[in-house]
Order: C-alpha cells, then structure tokens, then sequence
RNA sequence: GCGGAUGUGUCUAAGUUGGAAUAGAUCUCGCUUUAAAAGCGGGUGCAGUAGUGCCUCGUGGGUUCGAGUCCCACCAUCCGUACCA
C-alpha cells in the first residue's frame, strides 16, 4: 500500500506552483472572468484558524472556477497601516515599518503553506506610498467636489487608543478595537460626507446578493425615516427651530419643545437669567455622561425649563422649551416637537415636569381622557382638537397637515438618516497623511496631486501621549502651494478604513509611480465587481458600508462602472471548540482556571460546551500546529467539511482525525492498482458509472452554491462506493474515468494530493489548471435512477432479514418477481388516483375489469396501501419483462455482495404461500 | 423593547415545487493482524425469526389523501441594536 507525505508532497507542489508562476493572470477579454476575495489581513503576524477558514472557502471556489475556464482574479495583500505597528513602536521602540514588513513575510509564508492559489504577483501593502498616495488622490478629489470637509463637533475619542473614531467604530459605546468606553470631545476633524449617498447606500442593497442579515443591519445602520420639517418660530427672537417629525399628524398635539443641551443657541437665551445657573450645572452633568449612557433606554430622562418659548406655527399658542439628555444633537434638528399623548417617552417627560396632555388622536375602540391616561396612545386613530383635520385617519392626516405646513411655507415633507458623515482624522502616526496644508494666508490648501504622496516621516519620536507625527519638524514645515509662504502641515492621518475601501479595485490593476490615476478604468471594468466576496459579519457595518460608499464615489469620478463593490457575500462562520463551563454560573472556564475540573465560584463540575476560539479562555488551535501534524490538504478538508461555510465550525481532534485520514486512504485508493481486473464490462461497471456522473453532476450544484460541506460528502460518499467497486474487480476504462473523477472533483479541496495523484497517473500538465469534468447526463435518466434505487432497496431489504434472523451466511436467496396483472393494476391505478382518492369509487371501477376482478381480495389491500400515502409508490415502473430482466442483470452484484447464490423467479412460475406478497418494484425475498 | 435568525434519532449537518428520514462523525460488535495502528463488514429511535409495524424533525393547533417542508400560536437558544423624534 502506498504511503501518503503529507509534508514532502505538499511542498513539491507549493514550490512548482510558485516557480512556474501557474497562478498569474492578466485581462483575456475573450474569457470570462471571476474575481474571487477574501478581506485582505492586518497583518498581525500570526494566522489563526478564523484566516485558515476564510482562505480556505475563498481558494476552494477560486480553484472549482478556474477550472471551469474562467480567468480568476484571486489576490491577497495586507491592510498594514494601523495601531499594532505603532504600539510595538512605543512599547519596543521597534520602527514600525520594519515591525509591518517582518509580519508580512511571516504572515505569507504560513498562507503559502495552506497552498493557497493567489496571484502574489499583484500584492499590495496599504503603507506602500505607491498606494496610498492614492489614498491622498481620493481626498483630494473629495475635498474638490465638497465631499471632504473639516468641522467642529463633538466626536468619539477613545483613551486607550488615544484617537478619534468613526460612528461605525464606537458601536454600543465601545471602542471596536479595543472594547474601551469612547468619551466625547469636542474637536475639528475631517469628515467625508458618506451621507450624501445615503439613498443609494440603501436602495443598492437591492443590487446584491448578500446574506439578509447583513442587509438588515446596513439598513438599521442608514435609518432612512420619512417626515416633514416643521418651522416653530421663537419668541423674541428671529430664528426658527426646523424640527423633523414623523408624526406631523400629532402637530396639535404639541405642548413642549425639547432641545439638546448642547444645543449653541441655548447659552445666548439663559444668559444672565436666572436659568442660567441651572442650565450650566445640567450641562455638565450630562456633557460628562458617555453618549451612550445617556441614550440608554433605562436611564432617567431628566431636563429642565430654560425660560424661552415658541410659537405653534398654526395654533400661535406659546410653548415652552425644555432642555434634555434624552435629544441628539447630531440628529434632525437637535430639538424635537413633544406630543406627550401621543409619545411614550414625551409622556413620561410631561408627567415627570407636570406638563399638560393633549390628546388629537382619539382610538376606534375607546375614548381617551388626558388625565386619566397612564400611557401614551400610539396607535392609529381620528383625528380631534385638530381644527380643520378633525374626523380624519391619522395616517392621512400626516399628509393633509404636511401639505397645508407647505402651502404656508412653514414646512415640507423630507427624508432623515441615522447614518452620519464618517470621521476619518486620526491622531496616529501609522496611517496615511491627510493631505492638507494650512496657510496663514490662503487658508485651508489641498497638497497638488503633482506633489503626491505626502510621505510619512522617519524622523518622528514615539511618546505614550499625543500624534507622533506632531515630533516631525521636516514634516509639519512646509510652505503655500499657492503663495509660497511658510505653511503647516496636517498632522492627523486619515482612519485605516479608507485603505480598505478600494483596495479590490487597486487588486485589478496594481497602483505604481508613473500613473496619475489610482488604476486604468478599462482594466478595473474588466475584472470588476468582485463576485464573490468572503469575510466575517464583523465588518457588517464596518467595512462593507465603507467599501460601497468608496465605489459610488470613485464611480462618480469617472474611474470605473460600478454601482456595488461586492456582488455576493459569504459570512463565513466562527471557529469553536469544546470548553469547560459551569452551568450554575453559566461561565466559561478561563484560561488560568482549565487545571481544575470544577467551578472556581461555586464548585459544580464543569461540563463541555462549545464556545469560540478566544485567547482569555486559552482554546486556541494554533493552524501551523496542524499543518505540522496533518499537512495542508488535512486541514483544508477539516475546515470545508466540517461545517457549511456560514455556519460555527466546532474544532475537534475526532474531526481533523478524520480529516488526515481520508486524505491518506484516498491517496492510496487512487494510485493502488486494483487486484482484480476483468476483461468484459458488466452491469456492475454500468452501476458505478451511473453513480459516478450522480456524484459529478451532485458536486456541480453543490459548489456552484458554495455548499462545500455538501460536496464534499459527495466525495466522501462516491470514494466509499468505489472502493467497493475496486475490491470486486474493475473494467479498465471505467475504473480508469473513476480515478479521474475524484482527483479533480477533490481537487479544490485538497489541491496537494490529487496534483501528486495526477502525476502519478501520467499527467504531465497542472492538475491546478486541468479542466473540469462535464457528467454524462445521458445516464441521469428517471428510469436508470428509478432501477438503481431499486438495486439498493432489495440490498438494504435482504441486509435487513438476515439481520433480523441472525444468520450470518447465507445459502440462497430467492428473488421472486410479481405477477403480470399486479403491473397493469399499478397502472390503472395511478390513473385513476388522478382523479379521486376515494378508495370505494377506486375499487368500483376497478373490479368492473374482469381480469382483476378475482384477485378482488388482494387490491383491496393494495389500494388501501397505496391509498394511505401514495407519494411512498413511485410512478415509475418498470414492465414485468424489465424488471425480471433487471434482476436478471444484478444478480451476480447481489450474489456477490451477500456470498451466495440468488435465483430470479416470477411468482407464476412458484407454488408458494408467500407469492401474493411480491409488488411491482418490491420483490418477494425469500433466504435461506 | 425592536429587528434578524436558529431548533432534525448521541453529536455535526442535508432535506428543492408538500410525496419513502439522508450523509458524516462518535460509540459498538465481528473479521483481519504477533500487537498496535490502519483497513474491511455489520449495528447505532422502538418492536419483531421475513421484505413489516410504530414512534420521532422545539411545543400545541390548523390546511391536506399526504407536512421536517405551508399557515397560526407559543417555548427555548443565539446574534444585532438601542430614547433617531
């Protein structure tokens, strides 16, 4: 038997693949193409099974692809700008950039290791000035079209990571990469005006074929609400507040304005009142709150009267304005309209500050009483107290009043977001430059795109507090590009989600020096959008709002056609495993506790339960640790059969096990000569060869899913089947047209092995580049299905009886075929179910037949059966002389199989009790 | 609270338009072997000395000749989200 090295073939191939560069490919316009991507890594230095996983899918398709002659774009690089480098640089003071390189070089030679199929040939580095002078290019072209703007606000500042964060970044108040609490701080940044496309951000969802969920929390994210703006005047004063409300229905409704503390107006109206002090001391309190305490639903919602009033727009009543934690500045207008009948939250603020009620919608079922009310009525209703628009549906209503609001210029009808433009300045050093230059003079000045990259410095000191940039004297010196006088830089560099953004673009067509674009359009057209895109939920709103932002933009520059970045999406599942948890505490074991086998608080024995791979609980598996053990094509097999792609893979030793020992044994089912080889072909060659095209034309549909779990228990099932096929002896050419079917069905999955096996069988081009096998549909007919379901019953039926009767050989087995008139019965039958399935009505016109009115007694049984469920009876049969010539043909299959001799009988040619029994496609068995 | 899922014989999963409950793993028995490993064969919801019957796809209803699949209600678990006016 043949012997599988694992680690020396594996190597063989890696080294060939990559010496004979088989993976390079540039624009075919005649071929189609397939661009297949996974996230590029930060390159942290080190592979987990979470990267083995996600490759692993990715190189898989790309290989199932490009052998079926498509021209696959499938490229890897690094997304190297970002914190880790610049940490180690202070911790260490290790030079980041070299800190970033030896990571790449680490982080390659263990994804080559994986046998991975990229084209390294287009590789790109984010902290490559060739790149990300194109991050610049970007800015600057927003910058020009007023898609990039510099303001004052009050943004996310994480202490930890002493800088600014996008919204997207500081998701539940936490810092994305380090789970700290952001603050708030009140600072100037650059600000990219993602909302400007908004509505394309949403409706282009519709473009893509992307997991539900993930469209779900984009369009959460994006908070698209449709309402009017309403003009409150103020008094003394010749401003309004435009509010934004949904409910302009509740417009009558009115008794209260609330606006945010930090609203800038508030400081002029309580100055030198006796507000003023009140104001000031609430301000504080809630400025120093975290945003996303103050917005938590459990919190109080506190506030005060500042003094000042409006006027209702229509009714010209005075309102007073209050001031409260519980209204966002950055939302709408800041300030909301409060309608506390109609508004649960304004209810309980009303109650709270003994505001009055007043009810305008008033319920179908009931009649509301402002005072007695103990809730706030948001449902649908009539409309009262509202003037005109008494007696209306409040849903109509929201329009009736809209219109009379635009009629009278005090409002109109307009489209909110949640969604905010997206804060790209960051204080860190590691990143690219904002290319901006403020001048005394001129003011804010973008660096020419001649001048571009504005190079980070080297000469910069690496301190615990402040931008390490602002240490560069070389840097922040510099004079106008437009009057020449002396000028300083912008020390912030722009948030490392913007490399991100169109670095799958930058993968078509690599950036370099010489060109002034950051790639050829025509190029990027080709190879573009990416088909299949493969990555982690994490990026939900993340990178993947950011990317289709980027591509609308870039789109919008002229630089490609695109709409949508990424056509499908695959979230690819977490990598577990089993751990010690406590059930009483409902705790997982941690790393320094797995020595006990019980709980440290309360004592209970752990038991095991899945959970993901994380350091703290000291689960991790470390990839390179089984590719030592098991090679590559183990655990690629492990990976892409363990679970399907979306779904948690549950990492254990029984799987890998399993894994490298499939790997072995196919090595050597593939390459042993079979003992036994026969010179005429026989029906047990037809069998194998009916469920070899089953098992291609199977995989095909799995994988063009990306069901990979599913193909590959296709595989395992087919190279069961042929083993036993190659134990009782083969027919040369089918044998042959078996071994090559699983070597390039396998292929994908584990590329190392069947390349070695396609050598071996004399090959002498790639396997890699080999072209797929088509199924011969010819033998997929209902009928050849139909015979061999056959086949595998009677086997599973006569297993059963010998089973049951505890004999272990056997000495004959007789096969006993039903009679004629019980297939003419079956036909007429299925005739007449058609029509009714009333089994009285069916018999009545059967027995008219006099043929098959004596067996009477007996169709009543059988029509009773087939009554019951009669999708248990196939439609298809065969005819009695078929189906006495099909056994005929499977006896020796079925002789060999149980070790005995088998005899084909017709019930007419037997006297025995039993021959009632036998049905079409179910004959009598009779052992012995 | 809102939104999205998920629930299938011990485990991990398939299960298309409703039409015979599918794989794989684990465990276990037998064969093989000096032994181990590997391999091969059988079993793995229940009952059964004959190809069968019955149970079971989270729970309870409903539609249907027929439901894992469709409809309604509920339960459990996981994920996302958070006063967005």
């Amino acid at each position: 038997m043949s012997v599988y090295n694992p680690q020396k073939v594996e190597q063989k191939w890696q080294k060939r693949w990559e010496n004979e560069n088989i993976f390079k490919v540039k624009v075919k316009k005649k071929k189609k193409k397939f661009y297949v991507l996974e996230m590029y890594p930060y390159p942290s230095g080190e592979l987990h099974m979470g990267h083995l996983r996600n490759y692993t899918i990715g190189d898989c398709y790309a290989r199932y692809k490009r052998m079926n002659n498509y021209n696959v774009l499938y490229p890897m690089g690094y997304d190297s700008f970002g914190m880790p480098a610049e940490n180690a640089a202070i911790d260490k003071g290790i030079n980041p950039e070299e800190w970033t390189n030896s990571n790449i070089s680490f982080m390659k030679k263990q994804q080559k290791r994986i046998g991975l199929s990229y084209d390294w040939n287009r590789e790109i580095y984010s902290h490559d000035p060739k790149y990300y002078k194109f991050d610049q290019y970007f800015f600057i072209k927003m910058y020009e079209k007023e898609l990039a703007y510099r303001q004052e606000s009050y943004v996310n500042w994480c202490n930890t990571c002493s800088t600014v964060l996008a919204n997207e970044q500081a998701q539940g108040g936490k810092c994305w990469r380090c789970n700290n609490e952001v603050e708030q701080k009140f600072l100037t940044q650059w600000f990219l005006k993602i909302k400007n496309y908004a509505d394309e951000l949403l409706s282009g969802l519709d473009l893509v074929d992307w997991p539900d969920k993930v469209k779900v929390m984009q369009k959460n994210w994006i908070g698209r609400s449709e309402g009017t703006i309403i003009k409150f005047p103020l008094e003394d004063d010749d401003r309004s507040i435009d509010i934004f409300t949904t409910r302009a229905d509740t417009l009558y409704g009115v008794t209260f304005m609330v606006f945010a503390p930090e609203h800038p107006w508030i400081q002029d109206w309580v100055k030198g009142t006796k507000y003023e002090e009140k104001y000031n001391s609430f301000y504080n309190e809630v400025i120093k709150q975290k945003k996303f305490e103050r917005t938590d639903i459990d919190i109080e919602k506190k506030g005060l009267f500042i003094g000042k009033y409006c006027i209702h727009p229509i009714t010209k009543e005075k309102i007073p304005i209050y001031v409260s934690n519980f209204v966002i500045y950055e939302y709408g207008a800041g300030a909301i309209m409060a309608v506390p009948a109609h508004d649960q939250r304004d209810f309980e603020f009303a109650k709270k500050y003994n505001i009055p009620i007043k009810v305008v919608i008033q319920p179908h079922e009931y009649e509301l009483n402002a005072e007695k009310m103990s809730r706030a009525f948001e449902n649908q209703g009539i409309l009262i107290n509202s003037e005109e628009f008494n007696g209306l549906e409040n849903l109509s209503a929201i329009k009736a009043i809209t219109e009379k609001l635009e009629k009278l210029r005090i409002g109109y009808a307009t489209i909110n977001y949640k969604l905010r433009d997206w804060g790209i300045s960051r204080q860190r050093y590691w990143g690219c430059p904002i290319p901006i230059i403020y001048c005394e003079k001129c003011g804010i000045v973008p660096v020419p795109i001649n001048d571009l990259p504005v190079l980070l410095p080297k000469d910069v000191k690496f301190t615990k507090s402040g931008n390490p940039l602002v240490t560069s004297e070389s840097f922040i010196n510099t004079t106008c590009p437009i009057c020449g006088i002396s000028a300083k830089r912008e020390t912030d560099t722009m948030d490392t989600f913007i490399d991100s953004s169109w670095y799958f673009f930058s993968f078509c067509d690599p950036p370099s020096h010489e060109l002034d674009i950051p790639y050829r359009k025509d190029i990027v057209n080709y190879w573009g959008n990416v088909d299949q895109y493969i990555g982690g939920i994490e990026h939900a709103i993340l990178h993947l709002i950011y990317a289709r932002f980027f591509t609308k933009m870039s789109r919008d520059l002229g630089l490609h056609d695109f709409d949508e970045p990424f056509q499908k999406l695959l979230t690819q599942g977490m990598i577990n495993k089993a751990h010690p948890y406590c059930s009483k505490c409902d705790r997982f074991a941690m790393k320094n506790e797995l020595d006990s086998d019980s709980c440290k608080l309360c004592g209970t024995n752990y038991i095991l339960k899945s959970v993901k791979m994380s350091k703290s609980y000291g689960n991790t598996v470390n990839p390179d640790d089984i590719i030592k053990k098991y090679g590559a094509d183990s655990a690629r097999f492990f990976v892409l059969f363990g679970a399907s792609p979306e779904s948690g893979l549950d990492f254990s030793e029984e799987g890998i096990g399993f894994a490298s020992k499939f790997i072995r044994n196919t090595y050597s089912i593939l390459i042993d000569p079979p003992e036994i080889i026969r010179e005429n072909k026989t029906i047990r060659d037809d069998l194998i060869y009916y469920y070899m095209n089953k098992i291609i034309n199977n995989t095909n549909n799995s994988m063009q899913k990306l069901d990979i779990r599913d193909a590959v228990n296709n595989i395992i099932q087919f190279c069961s089947e042929f083993n036993k096929y190659k134990n009782e002896g083969v027919y040369d050419e089918i044998y042959n047209q078996c071994i090559t079917t699983i070597t390039i069905l396998l292929h994908p999955i584990a590329p190392h092995m069947t390349e070695e096996v396609w050598e071996i069988l004399g090959n002498d081009n790639f396997l890699s580049l080999a072209s797929w096998i088509d199924c011969d549909q010819s033998v997929l007919t209902e009928e050849n299905n139909f015979k061999w379901n056959l086949l595998d019953n009677i086997i599973t039926d006569i297993n059963n009886i010998k089973n049951l009767i505890k004999k272990d050989s056997l000495e004959n087995i007789s096969l006993i075929i039903a009679d004629d008139w019980k297939y003419r019965l079956y036909s007429r039958l299925f005739e007449l179910t058609e029509k009714t399935m009333n089994q009285g009505e069916i018999m009545g016109i059967l027995i008219k037949d006099t043929n098959l009115k004596i067996y009477s007694k007996i169709i009543a049984q059988i029509v009773s059966r087939v009554l019951k469920n009669i999708g248990k009876f196939s439609k298809i049969s065969l005819s009695p002389e078929e189906e006495l010539n099909f056994f005929k043909e499977i006896k020796p299959i079925i002789e060999k199989k149980f070790n005995t001799k088998v005899e084909i009988l017709s019930e007419s040619d037997i006297k025995d009790i039993k021959k009632d029994k036998a049905l079409p496609g179910k004959p009598t068995i009779i052992i012995h």
